[in-house]
DNA sequence: TGTACATCAGTGAACGCGCGTTCACTGATGTAC
DNA sequence: TGTACATCAGTGAACGCGCGTTCACTGATGTAC
């Protein structure tokens, strides 16, 4: 009636094509699984009607990625806001490692969606606008989150600042093993042992940024 | 004319066939890319040779996997054999550092025997033997030579064992370094900038084991 | 030495498939007057 | 209020493609006697 309840029409197309694609990477296991027939099949249109929206399959797949890499961003989000506040060393530190278990578990639960984050293109670079070209093609997926995490954590431990690389030491990790436990190599690790592992990983990893320079291990 | 220069008989389809397949493979990026028929063409026989040696797709890229493995051995075991030898912390250091500069460096020159490496397709159970399938689908990938810098490293630091997870910490780093830059996320890198950012990442993590529970951060 | 037979690697034609993309089209919606 | 026209999202049929895999086959090689 009021002008307000207007605002119930139907989703528009593009975003419903979106959705459907995302819920055959959640099924498939990933991006490569994605074919534009399939997402308008399941969409309910025709063959054609994709193209009114997307240039093309792999401009879908580029939408599936950043929408992929808000849901990632969202849980890291998340955790973080559950976590307690880095009002010292310690608690700033249960906070990266917090982030980090964050991270894994998205990747190990939803592994189809982790690896659309990924996705990228041949034409990636004429999609993408500079700003997305300059922080990577899928959006930040978290990463700024990763940034200000370990940036508490240095203020917590003496207030120095960040060192340029080390929020890549943290992700370089946890992309790894998340990487590892989704392909062939740590997939036939029981759960339990992946966890265990994964709690070694991380509270390495965690332990070791963002220290400057660490000296143990050189000889006298 | 002896029967010694016998062996100079052509190399059987099989081989070939792995070899052609690790040519796509090496110009189009990765195993995706890979058609049976494309590999056939290339072998210069007909589209049903290779089912005399190879059960199905599948199969062959599993046999490009291991292939790939053993080159990713390789290059780790050169590394390593140049590498000064383990007499002290810092030389033992050293060489774990080695080992992990020599991975990244192997995965960002060959982005698609890399990630054949990780090759699984879904009847990976059915196509390796038990010992196989133990240590994950592509062959250890080198992943013992890791193992042995880091007991050399335990053993000229103090001589404690190696914890069971340690190999994983640093492989994680590694490979997630490897693969950041190979998708998208780190692309837009420059090579030098890149450099600087491995150079951190390694230092950090080959810093960082395998020492016992570091105990840093925990407030009085 | 010679003949009969089995083995088996590679052939070439064919199968059915799903795909990305194009095209001229229709029919609903909105705008101008 | 009513008519003429432009816009544009979605249609449905068609294109050409390369693919994995199957099949009955051929022709070379080796073995038994």
């Amino acid at each position: 009636m009021s002008t307000a309840s207007a605002a119930k029409a139907p989703k528009p197309l593009a975003e419903r094509l979106v959705q459907e694609a995302i819920a055959i990477v959640r099924e498939e296991g990933g991006p490569d699984s994605v074919s534009l027939r399939e997402v308008q099949r399941r969409a309910g249109v025709s063959p054609a009607a994709a193209y009114r929206h997307f240039r093309d399959r792999e401009a879908l797949l580029l939408a599936v990625a950043q929408e992929s890499a808000g849901l990632l961003a969202d849980h890291l989000a998340a955790a973080l806001a559950a976590a307690p506040a880095p009002v010292d060393a310690s608690a700033a530190r249960a906070r990266l490692l917090a982030a980090c278990e964050a991270y894994v578990e998205f990747a190990t639960r939803n592994p189809g969606l982790y690896r659309a984050v990924f996705f990228s293109g041949e034409q990636i670079d004429e999609l993408l606008s500079p700003s997305e070209r300059a922080r990577g093609s899928a959006g930040d997926g978290g990463y700024n989150l990763l940034v200000a995490t370990l940036q508490d954590l240095a203020t917590a431990t003496g207030g120095a600042a960040v060192n340029q690389w080390d929020p890549l030491v943290v992700w370089s990790c946890c992309h790894g093993l998340a990487m590892l436990r989704l392909d062939a190599a740590l997939r036939a690790l029981s759960e339990q042992d992946f966890s265990r592992a994964r709690d070694r990983v991380l509270h390495t990893i965690a332990g070791a940024v963002p220290l400057e320079t660490l000296t143990h291990g050189q000889p006298a």
